[in-house]
DNA sequence: ATTGTTTTCCAAAACGTTTTGGAAATTAAA
DNA sequence: TTTAATTTCCAAAACGTTTTGGAAAACAAT
């Protein structure tokens, strides 16, 4: 079925149901209400091709996601699956194309985005991983595409995003842990110059900051995602062999699985003898007994806010965004100390 | 820079231009690699939507993913990445589109089907999660679509397929254990009406059959994939409270997590007290001290022979398929017995 | 030199839409 | 009732390709 059928079906010209199908007003409310109808019977969609072709553009969303960066810096394998869970209702319901690309290095990503611009002749895309100074921005801001920033710069910020409210998780934790009488809580991050643990740091030195707690530098340490037996190792000599800390943060599911192996190893009982408590964790939050306490953002919001913020009618303000809240879920990692 | 601009460059007609770019016969060498010259130079590429409307086909390749299903059947996330990651240089290098659709219930998932064959024309088909019977693949071979299953069905199969050699790799692990001489290996399977599940119990059952083992009913467990304390449970109940049995086999990386902690409560020092090895498992794998040993498969293969399977010249054999290898990463948690 | 073949090229039609610029029909205003 | 304004419709052009059905040019055979 074809738009050209479809119109003898309706006796009415090509152009009227185009435009009926299109919401103009310069189509009778019964003969919109007609055209739909017959659509809906003859189960007529426009194609898409002849669609984007004839009309100059484009309603399609470009998203390419950095394969090499997986489990490295920002996205893990779990948050991307529900990001794009949340995306994925609204693109179907809004009626928007969808073109993902999988890029395995540098250079393919690069060569993705200018393929979805110039090609693919996208006009909307997320962006993922976002750099300072990103030149995707000026790429994007040049061809006036409009785009959201999936995670955020530090700074100023000239664009709309969606990001995990990481500060404010840490300045839960600290909190929760405070309120349970921790004095001494070491936070395990990754490299701050992923702008998470960035943020994540900042939550977490606020806190002390706030409450007058001194920061000691052998409480926060810095791991990587490539060894995580060193990232055990780590843990242990510097964190588990400090009797003065009793509460331990993981930045990350892997740091957290690191902890619970160097606990193990040190004998020490996770939620007895110290308290610990992860960001995310889907797997490693049961492993111990009792199961992990943990913090979770939901990640289905951020999709769909995406696409929300890249929809919205109204011309997108350079300083719409949106911040998941963090929750906590008590499952008994942390301990509650005497005074 | 479009082909009427780009012929105008080199003197020739559109037709002409055209017909080089696509390697037809009857542009002659000289020619065509001029126009291939010219258009590097002014970095055309076809329109896509002009292209697939003008010759009524496509080039894409469709995909639907089902959210919904998501770590609680045969698709995990990382596997879902690694076959990502191998199919896209061949998308890539093949200049193949690809659509790719997220489905969170099985309503969408029909849906999307449905919009990839009737509106976006693809005429390329990874599907994922197989069914006996399923309906996809008579719609498909009605359609005349070419397809290509990630997994296959049990009994006589009459499509082409990429799949894991998951009987192998039973095998290859019992293979392995009862070198080290465990003769009493209990086995933590999620149900068997998936797929990959039966066909590792095969593996399992068959390996004791031709080394004449008795098969023991308190050896083989199922656990579901909802309640993972609850495996970590049945593990301590059914497998850890059996004295006989030396090591432990673990079908997904969440049971391995309910075996770890199952061990640890009851103080049962893995590698040491009692063996454990697990299919996959990246984040739980060196928990354990020492760390866990794995059998692994290389999943990015699988993707790139998907789309070899797609893209071979010759009509595509309904019995084209291949078997990714399994391969033990040996690491510590499985002991020798003394004889 | 003529004829037949093969190679190399091209004009025009087609794909299925959207959009433009107006025409016809209806309603409102005078 | 006539004119003006508004509403509702439509024919034709355009989008950027591929494909069809030859035509022209080059080459080969006689």
């Amino acid at each position: 079925m074809n738009i050209k059928k479809l119109a003898e079906k309706l006796q009415l010209s090509i152009t009227t149901v185009s435009r009926g199908l299109g919401g103009y007003s310069d189509v009778s409310e019964a003969t919109r209400k007609k055209i739909i109808k017959f659509a809906k019977k003859y189960n007529y969609s426009p194609n898409p091709n002849a669609s984007n072709l004839a009309s100059r553009k484009t309603n399609t969303l470009g998203f390419v996601i950095p394969l090499y960066g997986l489990n490295s810096n920002t996205l893990n394998q779990a948050s991307f699956f529900e990001f794009i869970s949340g995306m994925s209702n609204k693109i179907n319901s809004e009626n928007i194309q969808f073109i993902m690309k999988f890029a395995n290095t540098i250079d393919e990503e690069k060569k993705a985005y200018d393929n979805l611009i110039k090609v693919e002749k996208v006009n909307k895309v997320i962006l993922h991983n976002l750099k300072k100074n990103d030149p995707r921005i000026k790429f994007l801001q040049k061809n006036k595409i409009n785009f959201v920033g999936w995670g955020r710069t530090q700074g100023r910020i000239n664009y709309p995003w969606v990001d995990l409210d990481n500060e404010t998780s840490t300045n839960l934790i600290m909190q929760y842990l405070y309120d349970r009488n921790h004095r001494n809580i070491a936070f395990i991050n990754v490299d701050d110059k992923y702008n998470f643990a960035y943020q994540r740091k900042q939550g977490y030195l606020k806190f002390l900051k706030k409450n007058k707690i001194k920061f000691k530098k052998e409480n926060y340490i810095s791991v990587s995602y490539e060894d995580p037996d060193q990232v055990a190792l780590v843990i242990e000599k510097k964190i588990l062999n400090n009797s003065k800390i009793t509460a331990i943060i993981c930045s990350t599911e892997y740091s957290a699985a690191g902890a619970i192996k160097a606990c193990n190893k040190a004998n020490k009982k996770i939620g007895i003898d110290i308290s610990l408590i992860t960001f995310d964790g889907n797997i490693v939050n049961f492993i111990t007994s009792p199961s992990l306490t943990a913090i979770t953002h939901d990640r289905k919001i951020l999709g769909s806010k995406a696409i929300e913020i890249l929809t919205s009618e109204t011309k997108i303000k350079n300083n719409s965004h949106y911040l998941a809240k963090p929750e906590i879920i008590e499952r008994g990692s942390v301990l509650t100390l005497k005074k």
